[in-house]
DNA sequence: CGAATCCATAGACAATCATCTATACGTCAA
DNA sequence: TTGACGTATAGATGATTGTCTATGGATTCG
């Protein structure tokens, strides 16, 4: 159900699918509308391929309709799995952090710690 | 310098690397200290190989001590890490939930949206 | 029905990677 | 200095994976 940290990494340990996670943030996307949005870059069926590694670790909602299928990326889901991943290897940083921007926690030119 | 987010991911995403960082988790261990922890599930040498992999990461920190090299996850740039990968791939959750609890999120039995 | 469109699947191939054994390098101790 | 110890590196190998082309299944339209 909830995924866990390793297959999370390895579902987003690729260039092209952080590309196409970045395509479906905040948005639904068809396939061919992905596949167009990385301008040649890849085939239809590797899109497909990349889709599919991003369902299977609960990335991305899907919605059929008619012969198209429109994912976007579940920006919850993938917040929890940061979450989680924080909490487990950064325990001294969670409930503060995670989302604060870097020069909130080292201030340019800071050398201590 | 700071780590982009298909580097994290790749360097994070095998279950002997988080293994690994687990035990490097608020404490500072030497390479065998490593491989024992480990239960003789690898070799000394493939643990040298994920603690090179994590140190060009930038994930861990390196002391050196005579012949031997203690490290330990450098949970700070974890975290920027994680609030990176999350600012970029879920803005509408940056500022809020990355280290809520789940449960927090999504009640159990809930089935809205 | 028949053709076109959208997408997934199958199979092949090359590249990457995790792992091992063997070995070399640096440090400490006798 | 010599040997023991801690670690990194080299090279080989098997498994995983990203990518392609070809094709099949399902849906829509004329």
């Amino acid at each position: 159900m909830s995924t866990d940290p390793v297959t999370f990494a390895k579902a987003i340990a690729d260039e092209t699918r952080q590309e196409i996670m970045q395509h479906l943030c905040c948005v639904w996307l068809s396939v061919n509308d992905v596949v167009d949005s990385l301008g040649g870059k890849v085939s239809q069926p590797t899109v497909s391929h990349h889709l599919k590694k991003l369902e299977e670790a609960g990335l991305v909602l899907v919605r059929e309709e008619g012969r198209q299928r429109f994912y976007t990326l579940d920006q919850a889901q993938f917040t929890i799995c940061c979450g989680t991943l924080v909490r487990q290897f950064a325990p001294d940083h969670a409930g503060e952090a995670a989302v604060i921007p870097i020069d909130a926690i080292r201030p340019p030119g800071d050398q201590s710690e």
